[in-house]
DNA sequence: CGGCAGTTTGACCAACATCAAGTTGGGTGG
DNA sequence: CCACCCAACTTGATGTTGGTCAAACTGCCG
């Protein structure tokens, strides 16, 4: 049973919790909090790849070294698993192995929806197709089935949405500020986010009729 | 055993597969050819998310709507399991479901190092990242390790490299000639390709120490 | 009351997109 | 066999988006 070699490890937000390159002998899974997956070419420029919410998967079965740099976005607990008994566990355990799959098939193709974000959208309709994951995610945590307006408290800093977005921070910052001059969202300081009407922002986003 | 409910398909270059939204109610491996996996907005922008060549696989047990348009980017003839058969062995036969998870946590890493591409590079370097990757494939298939030249064919139009890049086709077109200008390749034709130096290709391309 | 990280805003600039001609080359029909 | 055609490609002129550099503003913490 995987409850005889969990362990816990917590992090607090900002800390790395690997680099690309590491030796890495365990996976895990997201407990509380936010972690990014990211890369970064010698010259600095970086990129994230990926955000990891509670009850996503970490690591990779049958690779030793990490492929890519892992943050806490905020303070993060994971539960981690020593990889030789869990490589072991999905030989043994096939639901495990399946359940995983589908986890994976449903990261794969949301890489995917996001290369269209990244490599054909503006920078407004980045911006708003990030604020629209969120504001998605957050009516789904509060179980509201498509609801005209939401609230949410944005994880992120202008830094960190710039580089999931493939932009600067003073372009994350000019297209927040328009956003909010044409009452598509409005703002509580800069992290607490108001969107009065979700579909407004949708259609901002570029995906009407949806992906 | 698989071959018991198998059979195959073929498709001329330039014909759809499947479009997004479509019943798909098939699994599908590669046999020969190259498809693209790809995704379009309403006003006609698209993004190629993925290039799938020679046993890759195609479909996504659990789900009967395609995600993404599939065509056909050579003479391609698919390996086709009908779905429901397919999902029964997934649950019955362990290391398949073991296989294809390694599989797709490949796909993974891939679709997360392409955008990298997306996101930061340049259109040079785009460009280059394109061509390095298939003519490291080129290399690999003639089971060279680390050549200093490569010579291969360009399966796409300059159109599908710009789809896959996230650029416009002249800008394109544009590089590829800045690129012969530079020396860093050659050509005969527009789609025969000669890369006389592969290490300079890999360094064009931005990922001199390689993710 | 600093000090500092995060953010906003402005002025200017470069990279890439857009619009618009041309050019190439393989295939077809006369 | 040649002339023409058309899709694919190249090249040029110009425009726009987002990047760069620089300066100020905010709010929190010591």
């Amino acid at each position: 049973m995987l409850d005889t070699f969990k362990y816990y490890r917590s992090f607090e937000a900002g800390q790395p919790v690997i680099w690309a390159g590491d030796h890495l002998d365990f996976v895990a899974s997201v407990v509380v909090g936010i972690a990014s997956l990211s890369q970064t070419m010698e010259d600095g420029r970086t990129q994230m790849t990926g955000l990891l919410l509670p009850s996503d998967f970490l690591g990779r079965p049958g690779r030793s070294v990490a492929a890519f740099d892992v943050v806490a976005v905020t303070d993060l607990t994971l539960c981690c698993f020593r990889r030789k008994p869990f490589e072991k566990m999905l030989e043994t355990t096939p639901h495990v192995s399946q359940r995983l799959l589908e986890m994976t098939l449903d990261e794969l193709d949301a890489a995917r929806q996001w290369m269209l974000v990244l490599g054909r959208k503006t920078a407004r309709e980045k911006i708003a197709s990030l604020l629209a994951i969120l504001a998605n995610r957050e009516a789904h945590l509060l179980k509201q089935i498509a609801p005209k307006a939401v609230k949410f408290e944005l994880p992120l800093t202008r830094e960190a949405m710039a580089n999931y977005l493939g932009l600067t921070l003073e372009t994350v910052s000019r297209q927040m500020s328009a956003l909010k001059r044409d009452k598509v969202i409005e703002t509580q300081g800069s992290r607490r986010i108001n969107v009065p009407n979700l579909s407004r922002l949708t259609q901002e986003a570029g995906d009407d009729l949806g992906p």
